[in-house]
DNA sequence: GTCTATAATAGGATAGAC
DNA sequence: GTCTATCCTATTATAGAC
């Protein structure tokens, strides 16, 4: 119980630049704040901020890996599991709902900066992310789980509601993350089955609450 | 036929103005766009752009204009109509889609800065249309027509997933339009309904295509 | 690890010629 | 209606003291 965390003080720096940093670009966008915005948010000095990363950019940068890095390792874990692929969508579902419930960082400015040049880098684990959730829907399009919808719109409104919901929450980790991540789960759910009777099973299968 | 929008030519500056900026604003953001950015894309020198308008700002704020003055007023009808509130928002939903669909101009930008205080002028109509969908929601759930599922959550989720259209499609007036607003319409109320065997009539009432 | 001071650049907007 | 030239401010980042 001494964790920082916890018992909230003693927040490092370094830390503190990342929170406020993604509260500030998630309002105003990467190239709309300033690092003084950010350094008057820290309650730092402008300059004081390159002690702790090397540039504005490299801010931005950390976001992304902490957005991405999580998500893509679960997602291609269930694209390549056995089973039911309804059940395993609602499984990644609710786990990344809940991980951005409980993100203590804003991360809506990621989406808007992954196709800048300057995070150039960064855009091949997210292609990954997007081809690992298309293939589970389209297992379950296959399985005859799922309705005979466009895979690639399904997968376009899921990434919808999920963006959505991080400009929402924007880092505020709120308390309530495993029911809203169940309710929006189920959501795109009733909206893919084929047979709204199964969503029942689905949910016991997989298991999450 | 001597349309300048349907052949193609002529035009006007102040148009191009619109559509080139709304295109960076949705791409890097209102903050992120720089004004020489603008002209360039439009081809004239970066004081040009302020004889057809006084402003940055008030290119944006012509940009929020055109996204929520007959939106609110669709949505405004249908939540005072009569009969089905399901075939009301269904009715609302392919209108707005295909609204979107068809508009000349990316309107990504708008959400991002509708809560800035630049643009505090535009906030209560965007808060006016977010009501008027609350309620039609409401009012399909206490008819018994949907699921007792959270209003609050069902009209964020409707947002966030016309949201990330406006973002797809990015002012490129896709000539799909009607077919996609009706198959996210249709994605929307399968997600509510609390009988998928009414979707057919409803679709039929509502007579969109 | 934070500060002040400052360099170097990019930003929004105006003046006035054509 | 567009241009060149320019003003003034804000921006990212660095240098060097403490």
């Amino acid at each position: 119980m001494a964790s920082p965390e916890t018992n909230g003080e003693e927040v490092p720096t370094r830390e503190r630049i990342l929170r406020e940093a993604s509260r500030l670009f998630g309002k105003k966008g990467f190239h709309g704040t300033s690092t003084r915005e950010i350094a008057n948010a820290v309650e730092i000095r402008q300059p004081s901020l390159f002690h702790h990363f090397p540039s504005k950019r490299d801010i931005m940068a950390e976001l992304i890996d902490i957005d991405h890095s999580e998500s893509a390792a679960v997602a291609e874990r269930e694209a390549a599991a056995e089973g039911s692929p309804a059940c395993r969508l609602y499984r990644y579902l609710v786990w990344d709902i809940s991980f951005i419930c409980r993100c203590p960082y804003d991360l809506t400015s990621v989406e808007g900066v992954i196709d800048d040049p300057l995070f150039a880098d960064k855009l091949e684990r997210r292609n990954a992310l997007k081809r690992a959730r298309r293939s589970i829907i389209e297992q379950a399009i296959e399985s005859g789980e799922f309705l005979e919808v466009d895979a690639d719109l399904a997968e376009k409104a899921i990434v919808w509601i999920m963006q959505g919901d991080i400009a929402e929450t924007a880092g505020q980790a709120v308390p309530e993350a495993d029911q809203i991540a169940q309710q929006l789960a189920t959501f795109i759910l009733r909206a893919l089955l084929k047979d709204q009777d199964q969503l029942a099973a689905i949910k016991a299968d997989a298991h999450c609450g």
